[in-house]
Formats: structure tokens, C-alpha cells, sequence
DNA sequence: TCCATCCGGGG
DNA sequence: GTGTACGGATGGA
């Protein structure tokens, strides 16, 4: 009887061992060691579809040719009942000798006039042995076997056996960030074949360290000197194997890190041989570079934070600063990287702060990836691929792999990848989306608002929408029609489609967290997380039907997904009309109503009644009662006129949309008066009030009775000030910062006071700090600051632009500009 | 206006 | 490695 271990597999690779194709799962047991698990016991193989009525299995079991003096033959072929697009069909399971070995039959077989199509040929080894044997990564497994010896960094262990024994994953993966420092003179570019990395910095837990290769004098602990460059990099190479990280974490070290540090090593000959079976750092170029380490997960979390966080995030750009600064609030070191090449060469005494900036961001880094872990984790846990897989993906190849595990669960046979031709004409392609019902600006009261719930991920689950589903035979003429004017769509009404089966196990697996969540008290970052993981999925999916990449693509799936919400959304408006709603707003998949003396139990009421006629997991929700609300006419957008408008709940919370308040660049005396106005007009319904007080506020900045932190204005520099063609105020300050010699770069928060002069505003805008109480200048703020914020609010209430200001002024105004 | 190329991040 | 990106901005024809 063999030994037992338990483990978490985190990579997964493979290595031919005595012509034979054999699993590496790289892992940490549960007392923390690492320790990679071989399993023999998996062949390569791909399907083969026949033409209805061939039998093809005898002349695929006899194939085999020669090649370049190889022999590749087909090892077994089985034949399956699978489903395919949603038609049963009968398919041959061909297996190889060797992963290898499948390009090449396929390119045979493929070629034959009695085989339909081939599937399934491109799905890389290891990945297609982690979704047969139902292996997550990061979950705990039991193995059965025995400890031999395998050339390997770590044990190896020969398993028999493996299985999943509880749902318990590693939450604590040994994480250690990486960043490097390189000579690179002022403008000019970075080039790694000519100058060296001066200083490198590592953080994990309990351990930090910069590396540099000239020695000055400071008391820093974790700074080591070397004697050269070359030394700093078997200086790191020998940290990282002895820290024995699970993940090796940089920010943007795909793209710039790790290739450096490899065009490095190559110079000077050296060996990056970090990989747990002793193979090299590969630097994997071509349109997009990647690094990758065998038996450690490189993350690139600027990748995952760009790709996944990216779209719910207020930053525009995806700096190491301006990130830092809106996920951890804490930003780079502020000094000026531009000297760093000039100090190297000539005042080595004044390295230091370049080395507390170096150990800054490794541990942003770190800590970037400290607060991503657990989403990382669960995303890692949906879709079953290594971090170091989905750390590279997209949404829609998140979702394609989600696909591609629960296909043998349905027993499906994936559709291929697009063809070049085929992408292209799937590039000209697009649809039609939500439906827009245009608010008109006014001072609204009893406002109800619901919205479906996950509306399009429900209609595909319920709607029964997916390319195998569409347009079945066994329905024609039955089925409800999809709601398009010219087009004839119907999806079975017989039987459950793949697609809506599994994307109705995503949703119904989230009302079962959502239940956790409500019961339990306290904080479940796990179950946020998964839920988080699982809702990016899920709102994929309509995406995926519509992505020009996806296997499973199906306008038509995707038209009627938008389609069929159209539809939905607009009988909500209808039926509220019908039953004397007055319907203020709509878009998508909300729809907000006035109550027009209905009651709020009679709203309640028509909701259960719309829910009782919605199919499957349809639900429309009530998400809340508003006594008051008011709509403002905005400026028109890409996408039409933007929403912008402001509810009061009944506990006297604001729920603002599109107001300037929600941004940054205002300052406070604007955004302040901006809320007091809605508050005066939702609460207390008092226009006159609201005028006076505006009035008020306005003779107050004249009389400069506003003290100077209410002028202050906060903008973050969104980049570098040279990319900015309109250089506003806030640039022109951030330029005399960097006059100054202090560091500004993108994502850092200007504060800045308009004083009063006639020169140009870039000039009069101050830092808070050289201005004098009472020294701003009154028309810019009651212009460009008050006036703005509030226009458009009493705009609705009938009241001009002109009567918020006295008549005097006015006169006063006109003769300025 | 259309098509093709470049860029992001990093020093 | 049973494989290869993506979407938006920019600039030239």
C-alpha cells in the first residue's frame, strides 16, 4: 500500500518521461511544504465527427505515418455518444501517444471526405487533464502513491490516486514581489541590451530586501551590496529560490521586469534556471510578451488589475501610482526617477532614497496583490485554470474556459476557434442593445424604482438562448418567436440548452452565497469574493455569444439576449402606464415610476404581478421607494444624453447620478453647495429657499467670507503633463511642482486655489499653501465652481442663470469677459 | 472617411 | 507547446 499526501496543486505542466506524457501538478501540502505530484495515467487525445452514416473507427485505429524518421499513430479510438450543438451525434475519441502527436493526425483526418469536423485538438495538455480529472487549482486533494526521486527542485511523489477530499482551499500562498530599478538617462529610452539594472527589490512575508551593486552608507536593514550587476542577478535568483514562492508577483513584469532581468542574465551567460524542474525564466514574445516560471505562478497584477478590475474602476489611467492610490490609498515614493542614472554615476552617497523607493513599490506590489488575492483565488476556483492562466486572461476567455469545464459534465463536444475569415466577418457584425426611455427634466415626487436582476444572464437562462438551442427543428412553429422585426428566431422549448444550463447554475449558485451573506454577520471575504467571481462570469456571458473569438459565438444568441430585454423592460413601462404609473425614466433594466396617488403597496403589487407572468429565473426587483427626485437635462454624450439626476430616500439619503459632485475636481464650496441645494429642494421643497441660499453662498465669496479650504480644488493628474493638449489649472500647477523639483507624475492629487489677478488662470492657480486667507479669486468660483454645480437644478425649477445673481454683479461679470 | 499602426505598463 | 492578445487612439493616404 502506497503512501498518502494531501496537497494544493498551484501549476500544472507536463514532461515526457520513456516516450509517455506525464502530469507535474507543482503544489504545497497542507503542512506547507512543496512537493510536485506526477500522475502517468492520462492520455492525449481530441474527437472526430462522421459524416451521418460512416464508420470511421477501424480506418482511425490503423492510421499511422512516418515523419522525419517518427512514427505517429493513433494509440486507441473509442466511440462516444456525445451532444454537439445541441444535435446528439455519434463521435470518435481518438487518442495519441503524445500530446504532440494530435496536431498531426488531426491535420489527417481532418482532411478525409467521410469526417465532418475534428474538435477538441487545441486544448493544451495539462489544461485538458485538470478538467478530466475535475483538479482545481488551489483546492485540497488527497493522492495515493509513493515518493521517488525526479530531478526536480522539490520531492516528487508518483500518484496512484488522486481525490478531492473537502472544499478547502489555500488562502495563504507565499507571495513575493519582485521590481527592478535600471539605468535609464533622462528622455531617453529604456533599452535592456545596453544598460544595467542598478537595484532590485524584493518583499514577501517577513522579508525584504533591495539589492544594488555600489556601495554608499546608510542604515537601511534590508539593503545588500553586491559587487556587479551580474552578481545582483544571482543575488535575486538565489533570494527567490530560498523564499520558495508560490507566486511571484510584479507590476507590468510581464511587460518589463522579468524580460530585463533576462536580457540581463543572457549577457552576462547566466542561467535563470528558477523553474522547479530546473527549465529557465521564459520570456514568450510576440505581440504581447509574457514570463513565465515552471512550478511558481508569475502574476502580473497591473494585467489582472487592467483586464478584470480595469472597467469598475475610477482611474483612467493604470499606473503603479494612480492604482496604488485608488485600491490602497497609498502612493509611489515622490522623487524624481529622471536623476537616478546622474546619482549612479556621481553621487553614489545619495542612493538611499532611490533604494526606500525601489522597496515602495515591490511592496505596493505586494500589497496590490495581497487585497486581489482572494477574487484572484475564486476566479481561479470558477473557471479551474493555474493564477498564472487566468492572470492572462480576458472575460471572454474566462467564460470560454468555464465553458470548456463543465462541457464533459454535459457531455458536449466544444465548437472550434474562428477561422481567420470567419473573425473577419464576424468583426462587421453588431447589435442592437438596451432601450433608452429619456427622462424629461423636472422636480418629481413618490418615485418607485425597479430593475430586473441580472437581466440578460437571466434571459438567457430562462429564454433558453444559445446557439444549440437555436432555431431547433423539433420546435419550428411551436416555439415563441424572439421579439425582432425582421428577423424569425425561436429557441427550443424541449430541452435545456448547455449554455442556459450553466449560466443558470452561476446565478442560482449566487442566490445561495447572497443567502449566506444576509444570514451571517461579520465580513465573508471569501464568499464576496466568490460572489464577485461569479457575477464577472456571469455578466460575460452575453459579451462572450457576442465576441468574434468565442467558440460558442452566436449573434443571433446575442441579438435576442438584448432583444428580449428591449422587450421586458418596455412591458414593465407599458403595463405601468396601464395602471396609471407615471414612468419617468428607463434604460436597460430599470424603470423608474411615479406613484401619480397610487400607493406604494399598489406599486409593490404591480411588481408581483409583472414577476408572476416573468419566465424562469426572470425577476423584476423593487429596489426603493424616493418621496422626491429630480431630473436634469445634461449634455449629450457618445451614447446620448447622460443620465443625471437626484433622489431622496426616506431616511434622507441622497442618491446622486451624473452630478458633477460625484468627481473629484470640484471644490468644496461647489460640491457643498450643489448638496445643500438638492437637500433644500427634495426635503423641503422649497425653491425660494434654495434661490436665497444659493444668493447667500454667492454674496459670501464675494464679501471672500468662504474660508480658503472650501476653494481648495483636488485634481489627480490623470498623466504625465506633457501628454495634456489642454493644459487647465490643475496642469499648470502640477508643472510648477515639477518646476519645483518635486515629483508629479499620473495619479497624483493636485490641490490648487484660483487667486484673484487678471493674468491667465494657469498662472493666478496657487497651492493652498502660498495663498492667503481670503486671496481667491470670487468670479472664477461663483462661475466656473458655484454656478455650474447648481445651474442646471434650477434650470428644471424654472429659475435662469441670471437671477442666482444679483443684478450688480451681473453688470460687473459682463464688463469682465 | 477609411485603414493601418501604435500604445498601454515599466525606468 | 494539442496556442497567441485587445481595444482605443492616432495618423497618414
Amino acid at each position: 500500500m502506497g503512501e498518502r499526501i494531501r496537497f494544493f496543486p498551484l501549476d500544472v505542466t507536463y514532461k515526457v518521461i520513456d516516450e509517455k506524457a506525464v502530469i507535474h501538478l507543482f503544489s504545497r501540502t497542507e503542512d506547507g511544504k512543496q512537493i510536485c505530484v506526477i500522475d502517468g495515467n492520462f492520455e492525449p487525445y481530441f474527437y472526430a465527427i462522421p459524416k451521418k452514416g460512416f464508420s470511421v473507427k477501424e480506418k482511425i485505429e490503423k492510421l499511422s505515418i512516418e515523419r522525419d524518421n517518427e512514427t505517429y499513430s493513433v494509440a486507441k479510438a473509442d466511440m462516444v455518444k456525445k451532444t454537439y450543438l445541441g444535435k446528439e451525434v455519434e463521435a470518435i475519441k481518438v487518442f495519441t501517444r503524445l500530446p504532440r502527436d494530435v496536431p498531426i493526425i488531426r491535420d489527417i483526418i481532418k482532411e478525409w471526405e467521410i469526417i465532418e469536423s475534428v474538435n477538441e485538438y487545441d486544448i493544451l495538455f495539462a489544461r485538458r487533464y485538470l478538467i478530466d480529472k475535475n483538479i482545481i487549482p488551489m483546492l485540497l486533494y488527497e493522492a495515493e502513491g509513493e515518493f521517488i526521486n525526479l530531478n526536480l527542485k522539490i520531492p516528487g511523489f508518483k500518484a496512484e490516486k488522486i481525490e478531492q477530499i473537502a472544499d478547502i482551499t489555500l488562502t495563504k500562498p507565499r507571495i513575493l514581489a519582485i521590481d527592478i530599478e535600471t539605468y535609464t538617462p533622462a528622455n531617453r529610452a529604456i533599452e535592456p541590451e545596453k544598460n544595467p539594472i542598478i537595484m532590485a527589490a524584493l518583499y514577501g512575508d517577513n522579508f525584504e530586501k533591495v539589492v544594488t551593486w555600489k556601495r554608499f552608507k546608510t542604515d537601511l536593514g534590508y539593503v545588500e551590496f553586491v559587487g556587479s550587476e551580474s552578481e545582483l542577478i544571482e543575488d535575486i535568483k538565489k533570494h527567490i529560490e530560498a523564499y520558495k514562492p508560490d507566486i511571484l508577483t510584479g507590476y507590468f513584469s510581464d511587460g518589463f521586469d522579468l524580460p530585463y532581468i533576462k536580457a540581463r542574465a543572457d549577457k552576462y551567460k547566466i542561467k535563470l534556471d528558477l523553474g522547479l524542474d530546473f527549465s529557465e525564466l521564459r520570456i514568450k514574445k510576440g505581440m504581447d510578451i509574457t514570463a513565465q516560471i515552471k512550478g511558481i505562478n508569475h502574476l502580473d497584477i497591473f494585467k489582472f488589475i487592467r483586464k478584470i478590475m480595469g472597467p469598475s474602476m475610477d482611474t483612467e489611467t493604470y499606473n503603479l501610482n494612480a492604482v496604488a492610490a485608488e485600491l490602497l490609498g497609498e502612493q509611489k515614493h515622490d522623487i524624481d526617477l529622471d536623476e537616478l542614472s546622474h546619482t549612479w554615476d556621481n553621487n553614489a552617497e545619495n542612493l538611499e532614497k532611490y533604494c526606500k523607493y525601489n522597496m515602495n513599490d515591490a511592496l505596493l506590489c505586494f500589497r496590490l496583490t495581497e487585497k486581489m488575492l482572494p477574487t484572484i483565488t475564486e476566479i481561479v476556483k470558477v473557471v479551474g485554470l493555474p493564477i498564472y492562466d487566468i492572470n492572462r486572461m480576458g472575460f471572454s476567455q474566462l467564460v470560454e474556459w468555464y465553458v470548456l469545464r463543465q462541457a464533459p459534465l454535459f457531455n458536449q463536444i466544444v465548437p472550434n476557434k474562428p477561422s481567420n475569415d470567419e473573425i473577419q466577418k464576424r468583426r462587421m457584425q453588431s447589435i442592437k442593445g438596451g432601450f433608452v426611455f429619456e427622462p424629461k427634466p423636472g422636480l418629481y415626487s413618490n418615485i418607485v424604482v425597479f430593475d430586473y436582476r441580472s437581466l440578460y444572464p437571466t434571459i438567457i437562462a430562462s429564454h433558453n438562448i444559445s446557439p444549440g438551442t437555436l432555431n431547433c427543428s423539433c420546435c419550428e412553429g411551436d416555439a415563441e418567436k424572439v421579439p425582432l422585426e425582421n428577423e424569425s428566431y425561436w429557441f427550443c422549448t424541449k430541452k435545456k440548452g448547455f449554455l442556459p444550463s450553466i449560466i443558470e447554475d452561476i446565478i442560482t449558485r449566487r442566490a445561495r452565497i447572497k443567502e449566506i451573506l444576509k444570514e451571517g454577520k461579520g465580513k465573508h471575504i471569501m464568499l464576496d469574493a466568490r460572489d464577485t467571481a461569479l457575477k464577472l462570469l456571469a455578466n460575460s456571458f452575453y459579451g462572450y455569444l457576442g465576441f468574434f473569438g468565442a467558440r460558442y459565438y452566436s449573434i443571433e444568441s446575442a441579438e435576442s439576449t438584448t432583444a428580449f430585454g428591449r422587450f421586458y423592460i418596455k412591458r414593465v413601462i407599458q403595463k405601468a402606464q396601464d395602471a396609471g404609473f407615471k414612468v419617468l425614466y428607463s434604460d436597460t433594466d430599470s424603470v423608474f415610476l411615479t406613484l401619480d396617488g397610487k400607493t406604494k403597496e399598489d406599486s409593490e403589487k404591480f411588481a408581483e404581478k409583472i414577476n408572476a407572468e416573468l419566465p424562469g429565473l426572470m425577476e423584476l426587483e423593487y429596489e426603493g421607494f424616493y418621496p422626491s427626485g429630480i431630473f436634469v437635462s445634461a449634455k449629450f454624450g457618445p451614447y446620448g444624453a447622460k443620465k443625471k439626476y437626484a433622489l431622496i430616500a426616506e431616511d434622507g439619503n441622497l442618491k446622486i447620478k451624473g452630478f458633477e459632485t460625484v468627481r473629484r475636481n470640484w471644490s468644496f464650496i461647489a460640491k457643498e453647495v450643489q448638496e445643500n441645494v438638492l437637500n433644500i429642494i427634495l426635503r423641503e421643497h422649497d425653491k425660494e429657499k434654495a434661490l436665497e441660499y444659493v444668493k447667500k453662498v454667492i454674496h459670501d465669496i464675494r464679501e471672500r467670507k468662504v474660508p480658503l479650504d472650501k476653494v481648495i480644488i483636488h485634481t489627480q493628474l490623470q498623466k504625465e503633463i506633457l501628454d495634456y493638449d489642454s493644459k487647465g489649472p490643475h496642469v499648470a500647477v502640477a508643472q510648477r511642482l515639477k518646476n519645483q523639483g518635486v515629483s508629479v507624475g499620473p495619479g497624483t492629487l493636485i490641490k490648487y486655489v484660483v487667486t484673484s489677478g487678471s493674468d491667465a488662470i494657469g498662472r493666478r492657480s496657487k497651492l493652498p499653501d502660498e495663498v492667503d486667507e481670503g486671496d481667491y479669486d470670487a468670479v472664477y468660483y461663483i462661475e466656473n465652481q458655484v454656478v455650474p454645480a447648481v445651474e442646471r437644478i434650477f434650470e428644471v425649477l424654472g429659475h435662469s442663470k441670471d437671477e442666482l445673481l444679483e443684478h450688480r454683479e451681473q453688470r460687473k461679470l459682463e464688463g469682465f469677459f
